[in-house]
Formats: structure tokens, C-alpha cells, sequence
DNA sequence: GTCTATACCAGGATAGAC
DNA sequence: GTCTATCCTGGTATAGAC
């Protein structure tokens, strides 16, 4: 791996660790086995080398999400697949975790990638139900904007509590709350399937 | 106000806005507008200082969720009145916002508060929703612990969204979308109330 | 109780040699 | 490209005078 890979790398996880703020540019370099000079021979600094790792890191979890969201299955069990996929939880969300931390949030180009991460997959998930209540899978009630802003924001809030509580079962339990809350705005059994909406 | 009281409201705000990382001795200082040698003769340094802070800031949390779910009403209006109550939204929430803190995290009496406040948070938010459907209120299917973790980290999940957006918006529609998923667990209307459950 | 002095190390970056 | 030297400020704390 380059040594610029390496930096990257690092930071990637230092900022997931330890947010903005708690990253030195030498807690990075000890890190990537970079020296001083090194560092600023491939980057600005240090807001410029978190620009690439954020970014990297953004595009990740969008991947991650649209795996589980594009793939096969009705809308609620897409949902839950992302919901429930693997995790480390008491790691926290390494882009969530970015927007608690000030100098992330004072400086727009570092703002930037999170605001486009939660803003397309709000969308995503809202598409996904929207799917569903258009296939007749959901309840024709259902909000497919709010309730996937309410599903995101169980996620994020889930990480929160769990770190909280030193054990990742309240995320656990978060996202079964929620999923049972979904689940029973699902249109009753042997209704109307794809396309076949009553007149 | 003493100096010693402006010291621990001067960490508060500090902690609320960088966190604790973020925040040091001396800014803490400059804003108390206490000396060095003054700060260290009331507290025995940062740490202590902080969790003065962070318990003061966690009691008033509790208090002002036990206004709302202690209030009138039924179950789900409490309930809602607690969600919708007026927040500084962009600012994040003050507990759950130190448990992105390496340094809170890391520390057992600083987290500890955070722990504690989730604990009971979600007990107490639980204890309503079983209340609920008790009373015939909400649906017999509701599980009252794992909705009660969903709605506090539909909260906490809902500050993060604000602030990756720059808007209040996320967040409104994260609670808006959760209150229309419980709004749809309750028991047809005209049923039973309180203590007319069926035999 | 509060102030000033002092200490020492880390943060963040630049300069110039190799 | 990488290294070392150097710079200046701030973080965190102790000591001792007033």
C-alpha cells in the first residue's frame, strides 16, 4: 500500500476512534508509519486529509446500504436486511459520529459529504416503502418520507444508546421496536400484489 | 453567581458545544472568567470539573422528559408531547452527544451519567407504552421496551440528521414519521378504557 | 480564594537538506 | 518523496506569593 493509502487509511480509523478534534496529524503519521514530511508532501493537512477519508468512508457506507437495499425481497425485508445487517455497534456510525464534532461542522467541505450520505439514503429507504405501498405490500398510510427519516434516525440513535449503556442490546432492541412497528403497517395477507391495486 | 457555579456552566456550555475533547482548561476559564489558579483550587482538573457538569446536565434532561411523560393525557399524547417538545436541535443533544467522546467513554465516571440517563429514559418511556396497553389504549402486540429504545434513538438518530443536513427538518420528520407508526398501533377507537379490558 | 510564574509536552505547520 | 530541524501556540497541571 502507498504510503498516501496508508495516511488515508489511518485517519480513517483515527476519525471513527476518536472524531476530528481527538485526531493529531501525529497520532496519524505514528499510525501509517509516515513521517512528518511525508504527510504534508501528499496533503495540506490535516483538514484536507480528512476530506479523502471521510469521503472514502461516505462512499463505503452508501455501498454498504445500497447492497442491502437494492437486492432481492419485499420492501419490509429489504429494510430490515439493511437494519439488521452486521455491525460494530459500540464502534458507533464512523460518518454519524462526524457530526457531533465542531470543526467537522464549521467547515463546509467537510460537512458536505455527510449532509449528501444521510440525504441520499433518507431517500433511498423512502423509495424502498414508497415501493411498498405502491405494491400494496404497506399500508397506503404510511409516509414513506417521515418513516424513513424515523428508520435512519433509529440507526443513529441506535449507536448512541448503545454506547451509552456499554453493550450493543439497546440498538438491538431499537431496531426490532422499529421494525415491529413497520411490520404492522403491512396491508393485510393475500391482498393485492404488484399491479394489482383495487380499481 | 459564584465562581465555582460559573465554572461548572461555563463547562456545560462547552461540553455541549465542542465536547469534551473539544474543550479546555483555559477556554473554560476565559468564559467563567476565573483565573487558572482559581479553576484548580474548586476542582481538581478537567475531568472533575466535567463530571460536575455532565450530572447537573443529565438531572435536568430526566426533568424535563418527566415533565412530559409524568403529565396528563394518555399514553400516546404524553408520548407525543415529549417528542415534539421545543429543542435546540441543531445544537444536538447534551447527554448523548459525550458518548461520541473517546475521552467520556473511556472514563468510568463520566460515563457512567450517560449510561444512567438512557437507562432510565427508556425504562420510563417503556413504562408509559405498557401503561398504554394496559389500559386498551395501544394494541396488545406492542412490545413496551423495544418501541420505548426506537423512540429514544429515533431522538438521538434525529439531532444527527439535523446537523448532517444544517436544518431542523430531519429531525422533525424522524419524529413525525415515528409518532405515525405508534399513531397506527392504536386499539380501534371506542374500545376499552382504562381498566375496561375485555374479560 | 485568587493571582502569577513556571513547567513540560503536544498540536499543527513550514523550511530546507537529502 | 522522505527526513530532520525549527517555530509558535495551546493543553494541562503544579508551586508559591498575595
Amino acid at each position: 500500500m502507498s504510503t498516501s493509502e496508508r495516511l488515508i487509511e489511518s485517519t480513517r480509523e483515527l476519525l471513527w476512534e476518536r472524531g476530528y478534534v481527538g485526531t493529531s496529524p501525529r497520532a496519524i503519521q505514528r499510525r501509517a508509519g509516515a513521517g512528518q514530511g511525508s504527510m504534508y508532501h501528499h496533503f495540506a493537512g490535516k483538514s484536507d486529509l480528512a476530506l479523502a477519508a471521510i469521503t472514502r468512508t461516505a462512499e463505503e457506507l452508501r455501498a454498504q446500504a445500497e447492497a442491502r437495499l437494492g437486492g432481492p425481497g419485499g420492501a419490509v425485508e429489504r429494510i430490515a436486511a439493511y437494519l439488521r445487517r452486521e455491525r460494530e455497534v459500540l464502534r458507533g456510525c464512523p460518518v454519524g459520529r462526524l457530526t457531533q464534532d465542531p470543526d467537522v461542522m464549521a467547515d463546509e467541505a467537510l460537512r458536505r459529504p455527510l449532509e449528501e450520505t444521510f440525504g441520499w439514503l433518507r431517500e433511498r429507504i423512502a423509495a424502498v416503502l414508497a415501493e411498498g405501498v405502491e405494491s400494496g405490500e404497506l399500508d397506503r398510510g404510511l409516509d414513506p418520507a417521515a418513516t424513513a427519516s424515523a428508520l435512519v434516525a433509529v440507526l443513529q440513535g441506535g449507536y448512541v444508546l448503545a454506547r451509552a449503556a456499554g453493550t450493543e442490546e439497546p440498538f438491538a432492541e431499537a431496531v426490532e421496536g422499529a421494525l415491529g412497528l413497520l411490520a404492522a403497517r403491512a396491508a393485510p395477507a393475500g391482498r393485492p400484489g404488484p399491479g394489482a391495486g383495487r380499481p
